[in-house]
DNA sequence: GAATCGTTTTAAGGTTGATGTAAGGTTCTC
DNA sequence: GAGAACCTTACATCAACCTTAAAACGATTC
């Protein structure tokens, strides 16, 4: 369990002084991960790379505004943000809140008001049981996989997996790159009481191979080594 | 429990005036299920009864504050927590913020800004992902759907939903195209305590089926995903 | 408080495709 | 070249799912 004070804060204001006041406030607080934007260029990449737990942003920025900025964010990421401005307008607020801002403070503000009211959202966001994300990822040029919606796209075609390959998948998935034992999987798939089922796990690999595989014969994304288990390679997260 | 909207919402507040107007803003805003206290005793006891989903709570209130209330909810239950109070001075925020509330307006307030607050909240809290704008959606070229308003409209025809279509259908859209199993649409149809519900759940599957589908036994937008749960498509927005 | 109507649940029989089994084949390793 | 580890295929089975109808429920009206 991760402690709400590790969790990464980027700051996006074009204000030097304002930005570093903030960080340096955080830091004396006990927050040791913030990282600064001056504009929103920069502040999507931040988010793209280094995908902070939370945002604090400006409206007014050399490049465009927040309230755009944080649009282009919600595109792929339901990135906390905290917006902080001099515009405290009721139809500044009402419209930072309706994006889907987290919360909304107007400058001048009170540095202790503004670590509570983060270290609010935060508890929310991180103590929630997040819904059990699985994943989409992609094996190849010409392979991906999706586990939330159970199917493989190979090709143009859209295979659907049977609930033992899906569990055979998140398994590999889960320990993708490295060795898993048929003991291990034979235990993510039929349980605790899974001696036995050797040979039927076979069959099963098989049959993910011959949806997941060019040439289900010759693997190359799901490969036996020979002696320990399975592996899965996985190209990236799609 | 799905949309934002079905969230029991408890305000606590001795001005009658106030009281009113925040429950009649908050009813006319399409939350249904609003309860008001008008002191710490009746709000605790209410907390421990209906538990509701998030509190709106004054500071001063006939027979104590706001600020003991909060703790005292704070020793049995995570409840949210809105402050909503004429006490706005940076003391008193501080004080509320950091004894765990979740926000902290201050009177007089903007009613649509507090729907906006209490919505983001409960979006973190409760962290289901759809909005309240979201809810009409076309699944083929024949087929539209409103949750708003609980109609289906197949070719011509418009079909009403019943409650247990409808709580179906709004948990299965909040996750369109992903798998959800059947314990979690029991959960999402009947509550935490829904087990033995899969028959029910399967009968129930039917009559959506019978309303959304050309063909109810050859389905292609409910599927059902043997061993994993059931899935709906959606072609777009509409 | 009985009758009505729409909704929900129960129950029982039917269907089907994912799963497990088994048998024969291949490849690797020593 | 023998043994072990792994692959491949085809088939039968049974749990998971479907379907239907009737009973139970609950809200509304007279």
């Amino acid at each position: 369990m991760e402690k709400v004070k590790d969790k990464k804060i980027l700051i996006v204001d074009d204000e030097p002084e304002i930005r570093m006041m903030v960080e340096r406030f955080l830091r004396k607080e006990g927050f040791f991960r913030v990282y600064t934007a001056e504009d929103c260029a920069s502040a999507l990449s931040i988010c793209r790379r280094d995908k902070p737990d939370i945002a604090i942003l400006d409206v007014m920025l050399p490049d465009g505004d927040g309230f755009t900025l944080l649009s282009s964010i919600r595109e792929f990421s339901d990135l906390p943000v905290l917006f902080l401005s001099a515009c405290g307008e009721d139809a500044d607020r009402l419209l930072g809140l309706g994006l889907g801002a987290d919360d909304y403070m107007v400058k001048p503000f009170l540095p202790r008001e503004l670590v509570l009211r983060l270290m609010a959202i935060l508890r929310r966001v991180y103590s929630s049981p997040v819904t059990e994300y699985l994943a989409v990822f992609r094996l190849g040029e010409r392979t991906t996989i999706d586990l939330d919606s159970a199917v493989v796209r190979n090709d143009q075609r859209e295979l659907p997996l049977t609930a033992k390959e899906h569990a055979i998948l998140a398994k590999l998935y889960e320990n993708r790159g490295r060795i898993v034992t048929n003991d291990a999987l034979c235990q993510a798939v039929w349980g605790d009481d899974s001696y036995g089922y050797e040979n039927t796990l076979m069959v099963h690999i098989r049959r993910v191979r011959e949806k997941i595989e060019q040439d289900p014969s010759n693997p190359i994304h799901l490969l036996t080594v020979r002696g320990l288990g399975y592996k899965l390679l996985v190209k990236e997260k799609a």
